[in-house]
This record gives structure tokens, C-alpha cells and sequence, in this order.
RNA sequence: CGGAGCGUGGCGCAGCCUGGUAGCGCAUCUGGUUUGGGACCAGAGGGUCGGAGGUUCGAAUCCUCUCGCUCCGACCA
């Protein structure tokens, strides 16, 4: 992408109503801009990473088993009636009317519909366990939005919800997801810590919240350090083998992990001192098995081997995905902006032009930008006009992983300049070579 | 909802107390000079001061109402 084609509107100043780091860095990068209290629209710098984070959350729940489909933002009120949840929900739910008076309401969450759905065509126990899942947007009349994108009103989140005939078959499937949710927050570049959760409105017994950790996250959290250090299952996992998946849970959870809200000082103080970790953590996915809590309302039921009918039971997994892009940045940034992990970088690398108005230098940009296209790296080209000093602001700020620079200097050594923001090494080589390291 | 604060060109702010119809920096546009890490010079465009009502000869400045946003709290992926 040439830069003078995108739509990038980065600022030297950042909006004075923005309070953290996050925010502010992605107003000043133009990532996102706001329409209101906890509604943003999100600009094409942004954009971009949504939809990476987007398809790293699809590909391992993919991976884990669960199928993706869609279900709308607007729901009508019936499925909400029939759970009780329309009463129980409050203001936090945005309910509107449709032109013939029908009570709707923008969905905050799905376990309602999607157990309507489920009851209409799954009669058997031979169709489960299963796990369906969608990513769409919620809405939530927060009390108090804040943070930017990390407490908004609309928020895009992956919902998954699976069905089992047992809660011997929900835990299996709540298993699957707590492995799967490591795999994913470790490709997305953070530590996310599970801890021990209150089941929270939507009910159940068993529930993690995971966490990463920041010194701008609305919780405290008190873990051992050692859960810190237990490797993520990895790509390779056999979410068949149910050995392993317990293990994968009990691997973390018997290390002390948890939240202000479920702290328990005497269970920490078991912790050894010099592994004792006090520090402040943002949410960004929450599991809970909850049994037959929406299955009994609503009366979805499927036979069991004896041909009985009984109730499923359920468990809901969420991944807050527009979340972590605030959350990512809170964890990766430096005092000239962004830091972003290589797997959501909304561009693999930039490319700066020093001195555009050269054809010398602006034929070698080119041809550059032609083999790291070839290479297979998503290239913001910046052969804009710009003094060379603003670029390396800008670039820095919007932090893509890497920085291609020609100048005629370069040139006429016929090398390029390399740098890495993560480190923010720099060094010259010949293109060649450099695409080598980006590769590596 | 309780407490606090703020709304003045795209962004950051000054002016308001002590009314006299708007100013600065950044950004933008034009011309020139520059060019290896957020330039320089000269010029230009752009706001009627969140909205409504009121006081006054006169309101961004004072009063009333209202809308919006932010921060602290309760609530939450």
C-alpha cells in the first residue's frame, strides 16, 4: 500500500480527553476515530488490525473444534423472555422498538438465541458435543465507557457456546477452550493469565477470566510467577487427547492466580515471597461452563442413549477482540508509540522514501517495494513528500515491525536500511539480506 | 446515577474573573530554501466561540436551561 493512497490521519498532539497510553496512541496513529460515549469507527489503520486479531481468535477456535457462523446484532426480545434475562439484564441492555411496536434489542451477548437455535435442529445426543461461534459486534450500555476501545458501549467480541449431553462432556469442552484461548492470546503476542473467576451474571460454577497484564488494567491481580512461565500447549496440540487437556488446565491453575475479586490472602501467602506477582490486569476473555441454566427455560433438550430427553449442558466463551487491540497496545509500546507483535502488525513493514523527489531514489523504492511484495510482506510505501524526519515519527508511532529505508546515501553503497522497532536495532544491508532477516 | 471538570478552526490551547463582535502553536494550501531522524523563510485559507433563551447599546466573556464529552465511584468482555 502507498502511503498517499491510504487514509492515515496521525497527530503530534493527542486528544485531551484521552487518558491512556493505548488510547491516545491509537487516536494519534488514526486508528480509530470517536462517534460518542464507547462508539468508535474504525479507520483503516485499525481496521486492519481488528481483522488480524480477527482471524488469529477464528483460526484457533477453528482448530479446537468450534464452527463459525453468525448471528444478527438485533435480536428480538422472545428468546430474552423466555430465559428471564429480558427483566433480569437492566439498563445495560439497549432495547429499541421496531415501526410495529416489536420489543428488540441489540444483542450484549448470545446465549439465548443461540440455544433457540440449537433446540430447533439438534434432537440428538449423537450430534455432541458442538460448538458453535461467531465474532460480531455487542452492545453494552456500560455505566461508565472509558479506555478508548478497551471499555467501549460497541465492542466486536468472539463469542463461542458449546453443547454437551454431560457436564463430564462441558468440562472436556470447556478444556478445549482454555487451551485454546493460551494458543491464542500467545499468538497475538501477550501473556494472558487464567484466574479463578466469578461466574458473573451469566451464571455457572466453573469460570477463568484471563488476563494480561498492564499497569493500566481495571483489576488488581495477585499470581504466582510461575504460572507465568508454563509454555502455551502450541500449534501442534491434540485437542482429542483428553489427558492432555486436563493437564493443560491443572498445569496453571495450581498456581495461586487471581483477581481482587476472588483474592484470597491466605491461599497467597503460600505463595513463595520471591514468586509473589501483585500487579494490574485487563481482561480479555472470560470462559464459564454454566450447565443447564439457559437449556431448562427454554427447554433444549436432546435424547440421551436411553431415549430420554434432557437438558444440554452449556458453556460460553468470550474473547474480547476489539478489547485487545487497546489491550496489545498497552503491553507494547515504548514513548515514541506502538510496538506491534508481527502476527496483528497492520503492516508487515514500512517502506521510506528519504528523498522522494529524487528519480534515483524513488526508482529504487520501487523496485524495493516490487520484491518485499514479492517476498510476501504487506508494505506500507511512504514515498510521500514529507521531510524525511516527520516519516520516521510517523513510523515509529504507528510501529510496524519494520523499517525499510532508502535514501541516497544507501543507495550509493547499494544497501538498505533496516530497522527493527521491537529493539529499535538499525543496521545496513543489502535488500536481499534484510529480507532475509524480516523472513527470520 | 453521585462527585469533579471541560466544550473556542482538523488537533493542542489562550482569551472569560475585570463584556467592546477572536488569538497562538501544530496541521493544511502557495512560493522558495532545505534534506540521513517530528525543517526554515515568506504568504494564504479555515472558527462566531456546543445549543437555546435571557440581561445589556453591545456577550466567547454575565445569568438560566439544555446537549455532549472526560475523569473518580458503583457496573462490566
Amino acid at each position: 500500500m502507498r502511503l498517499s493512497q491510504f487514509f492515515l490521519p496521525v497527530t503530534k498532539d493527542a486528544p485531551a480527553n484521552a487518558e491512556i497510553a493505548s488510547h491516545q496512541l491509537m487516536l494519534r496513529a488514526g486508528m480509530v476515530r470517536q462517534a460518542g460515549a464507547g462508539i468508535y469507527s474504525w479507520l483503516p489503520l485499525g481496521f486492519r488490525v481488528l481483522k488480524k486479531i480477527e482471524q488469529i481468535v477464528r483460526e484457533e477456535m477453528d482448530r479446537a473444534g468450534a464452527v463459525e457462523m453468525l448471528m444478527p446484532t438485533i435480536q428480538p426480545a422472545d428468546y430474552w423472555k423466555e430465559t428471564g434475562r429480558y427483566d433480569a439484564y437492566g439498563p445495560e441492555m439497549l432495547r429499541i422498538t421496531d415501526r410495529q411496536d416489536r420489543e428488540m434489542l441489540f444483542g450484549p451477548t448470545n446465549e439465548d438465541m443461540i440455544t433457540e437455535i440449537f433446540r430447533a435442529y439438534v434432537k440428538s445426543y449423537k450430534q455432541l458435543p458442538m460448538n458453535l461461534y461467531h465474532q460480531q459486534w455487542k452492545f453494552r450500555d456500560e455505566i461508565r465507557p472509558r479506555f478508548g476501545v478497551m471499555r467501549g458501549r460497541e465492542f466486536y467480541m468472539k463469542d463461542a457456546y458449546s453443547f454437551d449431553l454431560d457436564e463430564a462432556g462441558a468440562r472436556i469442552s470447556y478444556q478445549k477452550m482454555f487451551a485454546a484461548y493460551l494458543n491464542t492470546f500467545n499468538r497475538l503476542g501477550v501473556t494472558a493469565i487464567p484466574m479463578q473467576a466469578d461466574p458473573g451474571p451469566i451464571g455457572g460454577d466453573l469460570s477463568h477470566e484471563f488476563l494480561i497484564l498492564a499497569e493500566s488494567g481495571e483489576s488488581a491481580v495477585f499470581c504466582d510467577k510461575a504460572v507465568l512461565d508454563v509454555p502455551p500447549p502450541g500449534a501442534d496440540f491434540d485437542f482429542g487427547d483428553l489427558a492432555a487437556l486436563a493437564e493443560e488446565m491443572d498445569k496453571r491453575t495450581k498456581y495461586y492466580a487471581a483477581t481482587d475479586e476472588k483474592h484470597d490472602e491466605a491461599a497467597y501467602d503460600q505463595v513463595p515471597e520471591d514468586r509473589r506477582v501483585e500487579a494490574r490486569g485487563i481482561e480479555v476473555g472470560h470462559i464459564f461452563y454454566f450447565g443447564t441454566k439457559y437449556s431448562d427455560p427454554m427447554n433444549a433438550t436432546v435424547q440421551n442413549a436411553d431415549g430420554d430427553l434432557v437438558p444440554i449442558h452449556g458453556g460460553s466463551y468470550g474473547i474480547g477482540v476489539s478489547r485487545l487491540v487497546g489491550a496489545i497496545i498497552e503491553a507494547c509500546h515504548d514513548e515514541n508509540g506502538i510496538k506491534w507483535p508481527a502476527s496483528v502488525a497492520p503492516f508487515d513493514a514500512a517502506l521510506i522514501s528519504m528523498r522522494p523527489g529524487d528519480e534515483a531514489v524513488a526508482s529504487a523504492c520501487d523496485a524495493a517495494y516490487g520484491e518485499l511484495q514479492a517476498a510476501g510482506f504487506d508494505v506500507l510505501y511512504d514515498e510521500t513528500e514529507d521531510r524525511a524526519g516527520a516519516k520516521f515519527g510517523r513510523a515509529d508511532l504507528i510501529g510496524l515491525p519494520w523499517q525499510v529505508i532508502i535514501g541516497p546515501k544507501s543507495l550509493e553503497k547499494g544497501v538498505v536500511e533496516l530497522k527493527e522497532r521491537a529493539t529499535g536495532g538499525r543496521a545496513e544491508m543489502p535488500l536481499a539480506e534484510a529480507i532475509a532477516k524480516m523472513r527470520s
